[in-house]
DNA sequence: GCATCGATGGTG
DNA sequence: ACCATCGATGCA
């Protein structure tokens, strides 16, 4: 029989996942798939990078300044969506991971997309864009039936370095937090392979 | 292919 | 003033 929350796509992930550190949360992101609905539709892409902020500590996290009004959901229980806006143009999609008052989240950086789907998800600010997630997003319950993520048994290899765009973090600068699946086109920067329309020719 | 730069607005 | 980015531009 099938377990329940069979989708014939995957199995949709409960609040245990999201309740283990953000390291180990943004690992166990890889291959993971994640289903926004909105407006009668559902788009759906596999994750294939993501990066871990651990909280307070963490000179690269958004909590190592304290709990603000824009910080404040990262403060709270796991499994909620974490969005910010940044740069004046993009969003940017988190989860909150780990225990709570801890403040630990995972920034998802890259997605493949599927059911045919044609987009561009190598990268946070293209993956949210696309995704139509909104700052009036922050604070979404991933255990909801709107925003969450499925589990499709995927084991794929992972690859891991420093995280990107994080130049002002001091001693954590070259902490190896960022994640992603060694076998994808879809990872953007280092590692990644943005590989273009295959113009390697003269 | 790689380095540099400007857009654009919330945040503390 | 800075920023968990991106696309355009310039040059090789």
């Amino acid at each position: 029989m099938e377990p329940r929350n069979r989708n014939g796509r995957g199995r949709k992930l409960g609040l245990s996942f999201y309740q283990q550190s953000g390291e180990a949360l943004a690992r166990a992101l890889i291959g993971k798939v994640l289903v926004h609905r909105v407006e009668g539709k559902q788009l759906r892409g596999r994750i294939v990078e993501t990066e871990a902020y651990l909280g307070p500590a963490d000179l690269a996290s958004h909590s190592s300044k304290g709990r603000t009004k824009r910080t404040e959901v990262m403060f709270g229980r796991a499994g909620y969506a974490y969005v910010y806006f940044i740069y004046g143009m993009y969003e940017m999609f988190n989860i909150v991971a780990g225990m709570t008052g801890h403040a630990h989240a995972v920034l998802v950086r890259a997605a493949e997309p599927l059911d045919g789907w044609d987009a561009d998800l190598s990268g946070p600010g293209k993956l949210a864009t696309r995704f139509g997630i909104l700052r009036s997003d922050n604070g979404a319950d991933l255990t909801g039936d709107k925003l969450f993520l499925l589990d499709r048994g995927d084991r794929p290899e992972i690859g891991v370095s420093p995280r990107i765009g994080i130049d002002y973090a001091g001693e954590w600068v070259d902490t190896p937090l960022r994640f992603f699946d060694l076998a994808s086109n879809a990872v953007s920067g280092p590692k990644g392979r943005t590989r273009g329309a295959g113009k390697t020719r003269s």
